[in-house]
DNA sequence: AAAAAAATATGATTTAAATCATATTCAGGA
DNA sequence: TCCTGAATATGATTTAAATCATATTTTTTT
């Protein structure tokens, strides 16, 4: 059985999360990637992901310098950044707080038909992903407890 | 606090669950409803839900005549359906089981590093999803226990 | 300094979902 | 049987996300 593909993640969020992974595993302060290091073995357009990385940067989610010489890591600082300011970053924070019908005013007291449905299962996933961290994936990929793909 | 807004249904979707909880609410074999009846309620634009009706019928998901006296309407055989059935018609079954970072050979054996942050609740979602009827969440509607907009 | 190599900024193009428009078919009433 | 009112089928247009392309800036090396 498969993992469950929620458009919750835009591409561009799944993209920038294997990406800062990839770095995770691969980067340090010494030993810089460049942008067509990382693209090719997270499968992901170089010029798009290139876009995405930058912005993860400005944001001071992971590291870069240009020049030769350069590219792209993670500081240990930026290790302890949970997924979901990776997802807020790319994705915006608006587009996790919504009724699954898009009603205006669904909350607890005034519940849309599929509240009860979502509700529990909804805050259970945006706490892992707000207490999540770039660490904890990479160290539980590291244990070989999970895996990421070629 | 809000639901939370998963793309996980398309907005279509989302638009076809409203429109079919309204004929369930308003609609019987006696007393059809014509598009434009239903479009502006649910706050859906016309010419959009009539193409998602149409698809609906097509997949005896809901009832139709058409000509004058025509109108959509909800039997009780249609009342049975699972709110799944609605998503699979719209969406298509592949959309909603796909790994969370899109990866082709995430699963229990190998999952991806998001996979555990997702797999229970996905299941309970899904199963909900599969379970509940059309008839169920109209109940809880007119019980007064869930609330449909404007 | 100058050149080369990298990220960065910006914007153009493509693609898929959402939306709109219209001609056709079918049921009911005169 | 003909007219009207509705769904139906089909396709065009718009919009937003995803993708591609390129000129600019910054750092290192020579």
């Amino acid at each position: 059985m498969n993992c469950l593909y929620w458009k919750m993640l835009s591409k561009s969020s799944k993209y920038a999360i294997k990406a800062v992974l990839f770095l995770a595993l691969h980067s340090s302060k010494e030993n810089k990637v460049m942008v067509k290091d990382i693209a090719e073995p997270i499968n992901v357009p170089q010029a798009y992901i290139a876009k995405l990385l930058q912005a993860l940067v400005r944001d001071n989610i992971i590291s870069s310098v240009r020049g030769s010489k350069g590219g792209f890591y993670l500081t240990s600082e930026n290790l302890e950044n949970s997924i979901m300011r990776i997802v807020k970053n790319i994705d915006g924070e608006d587009k996790l707080t919504a009724c699954m019908l898009s009603m205006e005013k669904c909350h607890e007291e005034r519940p849309c038909p599929l509240h009860d449905i979502l509700s529990a299962s909804r805050n259970t996933i945006l706490t892992s992903l707000k207490n999540k961290t770039i660490r904890d994936l990479t160290l539980s990929v590291k244990s070989g407890s999970t895996f990421l793909p070629l």
